[in-house]
RNA sequence: GGGCCGGUAGCUCAGUUGGUUAGAGCACACCCUUGAUAAGGGUGGGGUCGAAAGUUCGAGUCUUUCUCGGCCCA
């Protein structure tokens, strides 16, 4: 008799949610509904919100930080998509660059070719099908994320629109002369005669002679350092005829000593650091000295000495500089700095006004900047420099050093730090460096903190090396003037070059006759034209100009742009400058950036740990859903964890939220209506929807709120917990009694369903973005003729939904229910109950309180078979749960003396 | 080595301008239910707030040092 008068709920939404293989079926629905199209349709003429896409780079299989990139991506998205805007994201991929150029090489090397025998245009035809493998593997591992994007009509840095853009973003700031030629010292095989990159260099043991040499102080604050001699120590005497400054550390502590031997230096004072005083008196045999002063190096501060060569004509000045670099491992405290040969005393040199020059040619001699040596191999010098500071009495000492060295991979040959002429756009010249911080100012960080970090890189970087020799990357489009060395400043040429790469891409520039590109203006023989290759930074900072501009269906500048926080230093940053040098502000109105994906633990994931997960492994466990749970669920701003246990958790929950649902459709009987809000007559529903009402509308205050700062590991919560608090626990389980158990047609039964309406419209929209998969499965069974979830807009509660004071007295009725569990419980314990349907209450209350309940049901709120309420005195609320005495309902399960009033 | 950021229950996170006994959900334990059932409900245990020192009537919160971790740079 009683099941069959029972509405119990009924609903093919599984409990089980099998998302590895349920998802890929989704995204066949996707594409055969085309969703991109379709969500693009649904919001012609609305307000657009671009997050442009960072490019990731075109090689190897996405990781989880990728993974975790693209997701945030995509749930702001299709957030801002379901706020009702024109949410546009089209996915790019940055191409060009010395990865994808290595990995040709070793597919080279594996066949026995050799790369100096292939054509330039054949090698980066290789290098250009290798980005475009891989971005095929890219787009199907971000898809199965269930990241939707413009897949078809994604941009990449090597397309030819790209390249050519490139050079006309080139041609901007050299049109402007901003863009300079410089020198900067680069690792030089002299053997190769060629650059070499960090990843091709090999360290070995190498012997070195190496030197004490002296240079006298030419004016100091310090009184004492007058006619005394800051002595350096090198392991490289040849690039002695470079330096053009000397370094010292603030924190040090130096001493003047004066030396008793006979020799050069017999009754002459020296400088160096206190700490080093028995290496250097070692090395330099120094036996009788005395101690004329000891200071802090900070107080070497505007020291001004001569050069060693002083006397040959060397006769600038050689400033001390201060230094962090510079440390008592060895040597002397002071070290000499040449800028022209090596990356510190050039950052140091540049910091301070002194630009590298070429001293030194590819084939490894000097060049006419060298006074005295010009024509003479470095690797031949050590001796004549040793000579010559000896000639000059400012050799203190000269030894050997066997010491790891760094070698070319290919030859072997030993290396140097050469300046090479390289091409700079200056952070200066045209105030980008004020305009940059500026537009950093302008820019909404999220986190904050993303500002001044941005801030003081910009602050403090010296001037944007753009140029690079290598060969997989856009050319930099210069020629310069054979007789007068000038660089060709036209933006005919510029725009001449960029119309040929529309049409046929850049590959050109290394294979055509160079009067194509130069146009019928100037003659190709007057001009020497440039080998080099912008560096990729560039081409990944101008996206936003062929991209963003180019294209009608985006915005310039963008809404947002989204990476890791590495990218401060990164695209974030030589977006900002590219941007702020061209068109005088940031491309973007915001930026987010997140943390890094470290193991459970909070290290960092690496092979040798064995702590890395990879998304695929995740994919086949867990689903894309949970994934995207875990990014949700993670404060972004700071690394974000992930291990097993983690994500089991989040399974955990993911299985609450389905079930949450999985209650709704089932006593929905997996239908689904559209109610109209405003409509709806709120005093005529029970007090207890009114409350869920209230509740729905604090809780969108509050998704709003979360949304607008995205800050979605506390708004994720807030649904978990409405799920798990004021639905399972509560609502859902006070109404079990009248969905299963009151006729169909009973109008308490007919609010709730209303309810149970609202609720599945509401979640499944707030869902959507997080869940996309598990929405959609929800949306196509209980929606026929629509298309989609992700086309429908978020739900806007009238204010009316709002009601504070019947909260606040739902608020002391919980507590009151909370002191009946408490009662039921104890008497659950001593097994005098089983279910709390067993149970008969007494509860005692003060008048107050008595007023409160006025109306309200409480055996339906403690779900129990009857509650017989007493008036006392006292504050304290109490209860007293006895068994329920009579005989229960075989329908409604409530045990009473007399006859059910619902079921009999 | 330097710069920046961070460390609150087993896990994910809250914690206002310093102010009661540091909170939530999950996980865990015990109990109930068998009409959300590989579900659901109730109750409960669990924290030296990374460590130490300082300022203060009072510190998770402010200061310093240390430590562990992350990013960037060298």
């Amino acid at each position: 008799m009683s099941k069959s008068q029972i509405n119990l709920p009924k609903t093919a939404f599984s409990m089980k949610a099998n998302l590895p293989t349920r998802e890929p079926e989704i995204l066949k629905l996707w594409q055969k509904i085309n969703l991109y199209k379709e969500l693009r349709k649904s919001r012609i003429g609305e307000d657009k919100f671009v997050l442009h896409d960072g490019p990731p780079y075109a090689n190897g299989n996405i990781h989880m930080g990728t993974a975790l990139n693209k997701i945030l991506k995509d749930i702001i998205v299709k957030f801002h998509q379901m706020d009702g805007k024109d949410s546009v994201y089209v996915p790019g991929w940055d191409c060009h660059g010395l990865p994808i150029e290595w990995k040709i090489e070793e597919q080279y090397k594996k066949n026995k070719k050799n790369k100096n025998e292939v054509p330039i245009v054949e090698f980066r035809k290789e290098c250009r099908a290798f980005a475009e493998k891989w971005i095929g593997v890219h787009k199907d591992q971000f898809k199965r994320l269930g990241v939707v994007g413009d897949w078809e009509n994604y941009y990449s840095t090597m397309s030819y629109e790209a390249e050519a853009q490139i050079v006309r973003e080139l041609g901007k700031f050299l049109n402007e002369g901003s863009l300079y030629r410089g020198f900067k010292p680069v690792l030089w095989s002299t053997v190769e005669k060629t650059a070499l990159a960090d990843a091709e260099v090999e360290y070995q043991n190498h012997k070195s002679d190496t030197i004490y040499a002296s240079f006298p102080v030419k004016s100091s604050k310090i009184r004492e350092l007058i006619n005394s001699d800051i002595i350096i120590w090198t392991t490289t005497p040849w690039t002695i005829p470079a330096n053009r400054a000397l370094a010292y550390n603030e924190s040090l502590d130096y001493i003047l000593v004066e030396i008793g031997d006979d020799g050069d230096f017999k009754n002459k004072k020296i400088v160096f650091a206190e700490a080093l005083l028995e290496s250097v008196l070692k090395d330099c045999k120094i036996n009788d000295f005395k101690t004329i002063k000891k200071f802090k190096g900070k107080e070497l501060k505007e020291t001004v000495c001569n050069h060693p060569f002083f006397k040959l004509g060397y006769d600038y000045e050689i400033p001390l500089l201060e230094a962090r670099f510079v440390t008592i491992e060895q040597g002397t405290g002071i070290v000499h700095c040449a800028p022209s040969h090596g990356p510190d005393d050039f950052n140091l040199c540049l910091n301070n006004g002194i630009k590298a020059i070429e001293t030194v040619d590819g084939d490894g001699k000097y060049t006419q900047n060298v006074m005295l040596f010009e024509g003479i191999h470095i690797f031949k010098s050590n001796p004549i420099v040793i000579e010559k500071l000896k000639d000059q009495k400012k050799l203190l000492s000269n030894g050997e050093l066997i010491h790891s060295y760094p070698h070319s991979w290919r030859s072997k040959a030993p290396l140097v730090h050469r300046a090479t002429p390289q091409w700079f756009i200056s952070m200066d010249s045209h105030q980008l460096r004020t305009k940059a911080l500026k537009a950093i100012d302008d820019t909404t960080f999220y986190p904050s903190k993303g500002k001044e970090r941005l801030k003081s890189m910009i602050e403090t970087r010296p001037d944007w090396c753009v140029s690079r020799q290598r060969v997989w990357g856009v050319p930099l489009p210069i020629f310069i003037n054979k007789k007068t060395n000038e660089i060709l400043v036209d933006s005919d040429v510029f725009e001449n070059i960029a119309k040929i790469y529309e049409k046929e891409g850049s590959d050109c520039w290394f294979s055509d006759d160079p009067q194509k590109f130069l146009g019928p203006k100037y003659k190709s023989e007057d001009f020497d034209k440039l080998s080099d290759i912008v560096e990729v930074w560039f081409d990944s900072g101008s996206t936003h100009s062929f991209v963003l501009e180019k294209r009608k269906d985006l915005k310039w500048p963008a809404s947002m742009y989204l990476e890791g926080s590495d990218q401060h230093r990164g695209w974030f940053h030589s977006s900002l400058l590219e941007s702020c040098g061209t068109r005088g502000r940031a491309p973007f109105d915001s930026i987010l950036s997140h943390g890094f994906v470290v193991d459970g633990k909070g290290l960092k994931m690496s092979k040798s740990l064995g702590n890395v997960i990879a998304p695929e492994d995740i994919l086949k466990k867990y689903g894309a859903d949970i994934l995207r749970i875990w990014v949700a669920s993670s404060n972004y701003a700071e690394d974000l964890r992930i291990d097993y246990s983690i994500l089991d958790q989040h399974a955990e929950s993911y299985r609450k939220i389905r079930n949450t649902f999985r209650y709704l459709l089932g006593n929905l009987n997996d239908s689904y209506e559209n109610t109209d809000l405003e409509k709806l007559q709120i005093q005529d529903l029970p007090e207890l929807e009114q409350l869920m009402l209230h509740r729905i509308f604090k809780l969108n205050l509050n998704f709003n709120k979360y949304f607008k700062n995205y800050d979605f590991h506390n708004l994720y919560k807030e649904l978990l917990n409405f799920c798990t608090v004021d639905l399972s626990s509560f609502y859902f389980d006070i109404r079990k009694d009248i969905l299963y158990c009151d006729p169909k047609d009973s109008e308490k039964r007919k609010y709730t369903l209303l309810l149970l309406n609202i609720l599945l419209n509401s979640l499944i929209r707030w869902f959507a973005p997080i869940l996309p998969f598990t929405t959609e499965e929800i949306y196509q069974l209980v929606t026929k003729d629509k298309k989609s979830v992700h086309l429908e807009k978020f739900l806007n509660f009238p204010k009316k939904f709002e009601n504070s004071k019947l909260n606040s007295k739902w608020e002391k009725l919980l507590k009151i229910r909370d002191i009946c569990n408490l009662s039921i419980e104890e008497k659950r314990s001593n097994k005098i109950i089983g279910s709390s349907l067993d149970a008969s209450l007494t509860i005692k209350l003060n008048k107050e309180k008595i007023d409160l309940i006025n109306g309200i049901d409480l055996s339906e709120l403690t779900i129990t078979s009857s509650v017989n309420v007493e008036e006392i005195k006292s504050e304290e609320v109490l209860v007293d749960t006895k068994k329920a005495k009579g005989d229960k309902c075989p329908v409604c399960w409530k045990i009473n003396t007399s006859p059910c009033k619902r079921h009999s």
